[in-house]
DNA sequence: GATGCGTGGTT
DNA sequence: TAACCAAGCAT
């Protein structure tokens, strides 16, 4: 009779994720980085973008840069700004220059085997290494992204407000099969994408219901718990519209920091004076941005300036902080030009 | 562990 | 509409 409780819970849990995979198999999502035959930089492609990043903005921009660029030595021979200039609009550019950057080394070295080896690289975390393991590599791995970490809490009624780390990974662990590994990660995913979802989870159709303690309770959205967020600070800058015959003055931000490594307007943390073409506001993360925009003349222009004729500025890939100042100075500019 | 780092869709 | 949230990582 010792062996009963540990049997019973094996019982359990291979119920959980043959229900799931079950599931899976019938309402998986038809996405282009999903393949019988994964390709593991494909698949590492797509988690960078992925990271903080919806489905829906990733696959544009997934199947160019995969056109583009299909395997890591062409990714590898590439200089930065083009890279750079391909994932403007998706954020968090930092991922680009860690990606490119890791790309390069392993267009020498070959790919890491296991999910240890991806760690290493630099843009590769807890999350990305386990979920390249476990669907490229099909190694068992313990992969807890949002979607994970929301299922997961309801399933368990975690308590611990989010992150949580310790608790999630090992209840993940708990239920995590030798065998699917990949498929199971990305059926927990779909179910908290498609179902399980923050607001109006839709129990009715979850697979495995009759196993989630916070939907018998009858309080599914309490979980996950999170600690109060704090407010955003509000910020004001100027930045230049400097034009001249050759075009309009672009210069590259500093490889680290906000929007890194990218195009910009040149800009100033202080209130300028000259004209003023317009005003933007800009929702961070972490602040809100009130650009205004001025018409610059002898400003100092720091570092290497670009000079971009006007109309070619569609394709310099600017972030969208500065096409919306781009497109905001080009009106008032033809306003001030035809009514005088 | 807390903070900095983008953007767009949803409610 | 403001708040919330999304296949996180680096420091």
């Amino acid at each position: 009779m010792a062996q009963a409780w540990p049997t019973l819970k094996r019982l359990y849990l291979n119920d959980f994720s043959a229900r799931l995979l079950d599931w899976y198999d019938a309402h998986r999502r038809d996405l282009p980085w999903r393949s019988d035959t994964p390709d593991a930089y494909a698949v590492w492609l797509s988690e960078i973008m992925l990271q903080q990043t919806t489905v829906a903005a990733v696959m544009a921009y997934y199947r160019r840069f995969l056109t583009r660029w299909p395997d890591v030595r062409a990714l590898a021979a590439v200089e930065d700004a083009e890279v750079m200039r391909e994932w403007a609009g998706l954020g968090y550019y930092s991922r680009a220059r860690n990606f490119l950057a890791a790309a390069r080394m392993m267009a020498a070295e070959g790919f890491p085997v296991d999910e240890a080896g991806w760690r290493q690289l630099p843009g590769v975390g807890r999350y990305t290494a386990a979920a390249v393991a476990a669907i490229a590599l099909g190694q068992r791995a313990v992969v807890v992204d949002g979607n994970v970490k929301r299922v997961v809490a309801r399933l368990f009624i975690v308590e611990t407000p989010l992150p949580a780390e310790d608790e999630i990974y090992r209840l993940t662990d708990a239920i995590t099969p030798g065998e699917r590994a990949g498929d199971f990660a990305q059926a927990m995913m779909d179910l908290g994408a498609t179902v399980c979802t923050p607001r109006s989870p839709k129990c009715l159709l979850c697979p495995v219901r009759a196993g989630c303690r916070a939907y018998r309770q009858g309080n599914p959205t309490d979980y996950p718990r999170r600690s109060p967020k704090k407010a955003r600070p509000e910020r004001t800058a100027t930045a230049w519209w400097i034009e001249r015959g050759e075009g309009v003055a672009l210069v590259r931000r500093p490889p680290k920091g906000l929007l890194g490594g990218m195009l910009g307007l040149p800009v100033s943390e202080d209130a300028g004076a000259g004209e003023r073409l317009g005003q933007v506001t800009h929702v961070f993360t972490h602040f809100r941005l009130t650009l205004d925009v001025r018409r610059g003349t002898e400003i100092a222009l720091d570092g290497d300036v670009e000079w971009w004729p006007r109309e070619t500025l569609d394709e310099a890939g600017l972030p969208t902080l500065f096409r919306k100042a781009v497109t905001i100075a080009m009106q008032e500019d033809a306003n001030v030009r035809s009514g005088g």
